[in-house]
DNA sequence: CCACGGCCTGATTC
DNA sequence: AGAATCAGGCCGT
């Protein structure tokens, strides 16, 4: 299937910002699980092009829309965002990078492997969780499974999470799995919350501190205003806005609200991903820090 | 309110 | 090679 798509967007940086984990590009195409269909997907110069495991064409065109964001008008959230040369810099660079709409319960299991951990290994853990729980597809010989349930994780528990490389991250998914199993948290709901009440109600879970929450609110709940802050995003607000250190973090995130306004989110995104690729490659060489 | 140690374990670094 | 250090936080004290 082919899909016209807006000017403005990068499937590259998009699937590569560290927002989305279960990702893996071989070949030109990059492979993904998204509302349980295995998909492979690559953008040409006229579009995206895709192939489902499921084959319903129609129905993923739309689910496709809605994953990478395409009602979000960049251009308009890029000049509300765009206050400073770092920034603008950083817009520049990566042009065309969407914010990513998730599936909330994938999301936030993502995010809390995420404490502590790297990149690698929470690709690593998520696959190990799928594999372990969800349901196999196939496509063009590629076997792939679906993100579980709650009810699916729940339903086993903590020590095979464990098992499966978790560590005390463990724990928490489990809890977490259970809250929503039996009701007591509804993460669809949240999306009718403001950005504050929604974050209260994710931190109630063990585990789920002010950046996790903030990681859940804008990649899958429609909480474009949530700045998420990791050392990433701190390495650059310290080098760029706060000569003196930034203040606490929820402190910060209303600094971002009144600085960058409504779409702070997606200025965190920019940052972020400036932050961390200038970190890593410096004319091409690897390097640390 | 802030500072600190502990938590699991695998990847990366030295 | 093998040992240390670090990695997209959070919790309890």
């Amino acid at each position: 299937m082919k899909l016209y798509i807006p000017d403005c967007f990068d499937l590259a940086s998009t699937l590569e910002s560290g927002q989305a984990h279960r990702w893996k590009y071989e070949n030109g195409w990059y492979w993904g699980v998204i509302y349980g269909d295995l998909i492979k997907i690559r953008q040409s110069k006229s579009g995206l092009e895709i192939f489902s495991s499921l084959g319903d064409l129609e129905k993923l065109k739309s689910l496709i829309h809605c994953y990478f964001r395409m009602d979000d008008d960049l251009d308009e959230i890029y000049e509300i965002i765009r206050k400073d040369d770092y920034i603008s810099g950083a817009i520049d660079r990566h042009y065309g990078l969407r914010i990513l709409r998730q599936e909330p319960w994938e999301c936030l299991c993502a995010f809390i492997c995420s404490a502590t951990s790297s990149i690698v290994r929470i690709h690593k853990n998520m696959e190990s969780i799928s594999d372990a729980f969800g349901k196999s597809l196939v496509l063009d010989g590629h076997r792939r499974s679906t993100f579980p349930t709650p009810e699916q994780i729940s339903a086993s528990g903590e020590d095979k999470l464990r098992e499966l490389g978790l560590g005390f991250r463990a724990k928490y998914l489990h809890c977490a799995s259970i809250a929503i199993a039996e009701g007591s948290l509804d993460l669809g709901e949240l999306r009718n919350l403001d950005y504050w009440d929604a974050k209260i109600e994710l931190m109630k879970l063990s585990g789920i501190g002010p950046k996790i929450a903030d990681c859940v609110l804008i990649f899958s709940l429609d909480k474009l205003e949530a700045f998420p802050i990791d050392r990433w995003v701190s390495r650059a607000l310290e080098k760029f806005y706060f000569d003196d250190g930034a203040p606490n973090y929820q402190d910060t995130v209303e600094w971002a609200h009144d600085y960058f306004g409504c779409y702070a989110g997606y200025a965190q995104q920019y940052l972020f991903h400036d932050q961390r690729l200038g970190g890593l490659h410096v004319n091409g060489v690897r390097h640390r820090k």
